[in-house]
DNA sequence: TAAAAATACTCCATAGGTATTTTAT
DNA sequence: ATAAAATACCTATGGAGTATTTTTA
């Protein structure tokens, strides 16, 4: 029994007809007669009364014909899913998101694939990123969005480098730091409160040796959480300095500090390599790009 | 995409290995290999991560898996379901019964079909020969069994006899009419009330010819009902007479009418000619000529 | 290095085409 | 007599086997 025979029922059924149905099917009468007597034989039933010019379903092959249909129509939809998944318009979609890519990726991630994807299944994981690294080795997850720098290397992980993007001070306009006559020093920001997403080991060591011991987040960071908008509302209405990427919010202003700080958050898309990417990955990745520069 | 593919699909999925599962599908492992890959080509998307040892199915693998292991399974139900239909254990089945008939095989075999075709859904239609056939023709029955005479010969009609049975007036044991002394003859019998299913014009007319005008049924039949087991009490009873065909109740006494009622029940079973049959068709054949002779 | 999957090639079984016969109206 | 399905015969595509190479643990 083979789908094709099933399709070859089914046209036969509609048009009541194995001549009209071979066009349809674009094959020959021989060859469709030959296929529907096969399927008979093999269901050892008849399936059509060949009553001369029209032939008519045996009550055995209606009862057939509607399974018949039935199968013919999920195989249809299994065939075109591949399709669907490979443009975004199904499956599921499992991303992690370290701290800093989740205060900037979530809601504008799920809000892309809710408005652009709806019939991808995707869900957000947010962690550290040793436990979305083995959330992804247990395939539980599909891809991460982490800071590279967090990430220990190893052979099981493909890491593909996405967004480079400036670690700065920012502050609201207008705020005194702005009118200073002398660039500006740390000892100066610590004036202020800072606000900041949990920030990772790496960024620390570079705010130290830029700042010194002082500048450890752990110490330094008076207003922490991980939504940046959040954050960026409590610096637009207050005197807290944001330390975070520039690109968090265009309307702060950027400290020029004394000495500069050079840290750079390099963003990685982390699959398990040697293993399939989901289809859906190249939609985060587009987005990845374009929301994370400065 | 074909049925076959899917099985592949499915097998490999379970044993995580090339090799195995062509051993287990009995096939090479390289016409599996090209099996699998036909299909992940046609679906445009990988199934399998090929990692040396073990294979692992994608996500969308995992997706496909399910729905290919539904769709096979309903493939094998629909191939099985033809033998099933040969050996009456599935399908439907819409008989249409006379009355004569419907008296006498109406009960039994419902009783048969439910408790040894339990999987059968029949329907039984009782009704005057002419709508049945009509029925038969429409395809809403797919056999009646009448009594032949009553039905109209038709070239798109298919007779078979399936049983003839002598007609005959029966009366309780002890009854006054079995201890005359001279052959009974009909206005004997007609003092006692004169039981019996609806009778057909040609019964009719074979009972006028024997015995005159006074034992046309629509005259001489005093309780009349459809159902012979009622029948059969009513007469067990009283004095009431039976007439009948012999077989209705074996513990009722034949009367010995002079001159003998030489009527016969022509019992057919009626199909469409050049028509499949019902597979179910057979047990009811079987049926009626075990239930229905002298 | 050994086990497993992919590939190259060859073959043949079968689906399909052409021509013809049979059947039913 | 005609239209449609079945049949006979032939062809060719693609599924499957054998031998070999490639890959990975």
């Amino acid at each position: 029994m083979t789908l094709v025979q099933l399709r070859h029922l089914i046209s036969v059924a509609q048009t009541g007809s194995f001549s009209k149905s071979a066009d349809a099917l674009c094959l020959t009468q021989s060859a469709l007669s030959r296929s529907i007597r096969a399927l008979e034989e093999e269901l050892g039933i008849v399936l059509f009364d060949r009553v001369g010019r029209h032939n008519e379903l045996t009550a055995f092959g209606r009862e057939m014909l509607e399974r018949a249909r039935q199968l013919v129509f999920e195989a249809d939809e299994l065939r075109d899913s591949g399709r669907q998944q490979r443009e975004g318009e199904g499956g599921v979609f499992r991303v992690g998101l370290g701290s800093g890519p989740g205060a900037m990726l979530m809601t504008p991630f799920l809000m892309h694939m809710a408005t652009r994807h709806p019939r991808v299944r995707v869900s957000v994981a947010r962690g550290g990123t040793d436990l979305l690294a083995q959330a992804l080795r247990e395939r539980t997850l599909d891809a991460l969005v982490v800071d590279a720098r967090s990430l220990k290397p190893a052979p099981d992980l493909n890491v593909s480098l996405v967004s480079e993007m400036r670690g700065t001070f920012l502050c609201r306009d207008g705020h005194p730091l702005t009118r200073l006559d002398h660039p500006v020093r740390f000892e100066d920001v610590q004036h202020y409160p800072i606000a900041s997403i949990p920030l990772s080991d790496e960024v620390a060591r570079t705010l130290v040796e830029a700042y010194g011991p002082e500048a450890h987040p752990a110490h330094c960071v008076t207003v922490q959480c991980e939504e940046i908008p959040s954050l960026v509302e409590v610096v637009r209405r207050s005197d807290a300095v944001l330390l975070s990427i520039r690109a968090a919010a265009p309307d702060l202003v950027e400290l020029q500090m004394e000495p500069p700080l050079d840290g750079i958050a390099r963003f990685g898309l982390v699959t398990l390599s040697r293993r399939t990417e989901a289809p859906a990955l190249v939609i985060l990745r587009k987005l990845v790009q374009d929301l994370m520069h400065d």
